[in-house]
DNA sequence: CTCCAGGGCAGCG
DNA sequence: CGCTGCCATGGA
C-alpha cells in the first residue's frame, strides 16, 4: 500500500496516539477494538488488513481523505526558517481520526502529566477493562459503561487526581449516552464550549480532543511545551490564521519537532 | 533534595 | 476578569 506523507515512527511520536506499539517488524495499533500492523518505513507499506477492512476503517483512521500535500504547499508559501525546519523532522504525521471517547479519557489523563505515563495509564485501563481483539494480545479502549468507576483510584492505573475528572465523565456519558454523538456533530467552537463545561477539561485539553477526537483541524492547542516553542521562536506572535483549517496540523509538526530537540538535549 | 510532565480548579484580589 | 497555590505520580 502506497501512503504518501507518512511515517509510522513519527505519528508514533507526535503524541497524539497512546496505542501504538513498536514491534520488531514495525507498529501494532489498537483502535476502533481493532488491530492493525504496518510494516516497512514507506512509502510501500505492508498492512495486516483485508481490503475491505482498509476502505471501510484504516483509510478513515489514517486520514487518506485530507491532502497533506496542499499543507506541504502552505508552508512553503509561509516562508518561515523554523517552520520549514519542522515539517523536515516531522513531514510523516498525519492527523489521526481517532476515537472520540478514548481521546475525551486520554487527554483527561494527559493534563500536567508525561508521555510514557500517559502511555502506561491508558493501557493498564484498556488492560483493566478492555475487550479482547482479534490477533493481539492487547486490549480495546473500555467504554464508559466498561469502565469500573470505583477502582479507578487504584494505584495500578496511577491515575492520581485524575481518577476523579474520569469517574466523573464516565458517569455523565452513562447518564446521558448521546453526548458524544451530538459533540461528533458540532462546528469547533461548539464542540469546544460544550467540552469545557466537563469538569478536567479546560483550553489545552479541549483543543486536544477537538483536533484528534473531532478532527477539526483548526484547533489549535497549546500545551507546556508549544508556549516554550512559541516564546523562544515566535516572539512577536504566531499567525495561526495564516494556516486556516490546518493550524492545527501545523502545530503537530512544531510540536513533534520541539519534543525531539528536547530529547537530543 | 527539587523540578517537570501535551493543565485545570478553586480561591482569591 | 487575571493571578496563585495546589492537585497525585514517577522519572530525571
Amino acid at each position: 500500500m502506497i501512503i504518501d506523507h507518512f511515517s509510522p515512527a513519527m505519528v508514533a511520536g507526535s503524541g497524539q496516539c497512546f496505542r501504538w506499539k513498536r514491534m520488531d517488524c514495525g507498529y501494532e495499533i489498537i483502535a476502533f477494538g481493532k488491530r492493525l500492523l504496518i510494516e516497512n518505513e514507506g512509502p510501500d507499506f505492508a498492512l495486516s488488513c483485508t481490503e475491505e477492512e482498509w476502505d471501510e476503517c484504516w483509510a478513515h483512521y489514517l486520514d487518506m481523505d485530507t491532502d497533506y500535500g496542499q499543507v506541504e504547499a502552505l508552508i512553503a508559501s509561509f516562508g518561515d526558517r523554523h517552520l520549514s525546519e519542522c515539517y523536515a523532522a516531522g513531514s510523516g504525521i498525519r492527523i489521526l481520526r481517532q476515537d472520540l471517547w478514548e481521546m475525551i479519557v486520554t487527554f483527561l489523563i494527559s493534563q500536567n502529566n508525561n508521555i510514557t505515563r500517559i502511555t502506561r495509564s491508558v493501557e493498564a485501563l484498556c488492560d483493566a477493562f478492555g475487550g479482547e481483539v482479534e490477533g493481539s494480545e492487547r486490549r480495546s479502549f473500555p467504554s464508559a459503561c466498561d469502565i469500573d468507576t470505583g477502582r479507578l483510584t487504584d494505584k495500578s492505573f496511577g491515575l492520581g487526581y485524575r481518577a476523579e475528572y474520569i469517574a466523573k465523565m464516565c458517569e455523565y456519558v452513562r447518564s446521558d449516552p448521546d453526548f458524544l454523538l451530538r459533540l461528533a456533530k458540532m462546528a469547533y467552537d461548539a464542540a469546544r464550549e460544550a467540552l469545557l463545561q466537563m469538569k478536567g477539561i479546560g483550553p489545552k485539553v479541549a483543543d486536544c480532543i477537538c483536533l484528534f477526537g473531532l478532527h477539526h483541524t483548526e484547533a489549535f492547542p497549546v500545551d507546556t511545551h508549544v508556549k516554550q516553542l512559541l516564546a523562544k521562536y515566535y516572539p512577536d506572535g504566531f499567525d495561526t490564521g495564516y494556516f486556516a483549517g490546518y493550524a492545527g496540523i501545523i502545530q503537530q509538526y512544531l510540536f513533534y519537532a520541539e519534543l525531539r530537540n528536547a530529547k537530543k538535549r
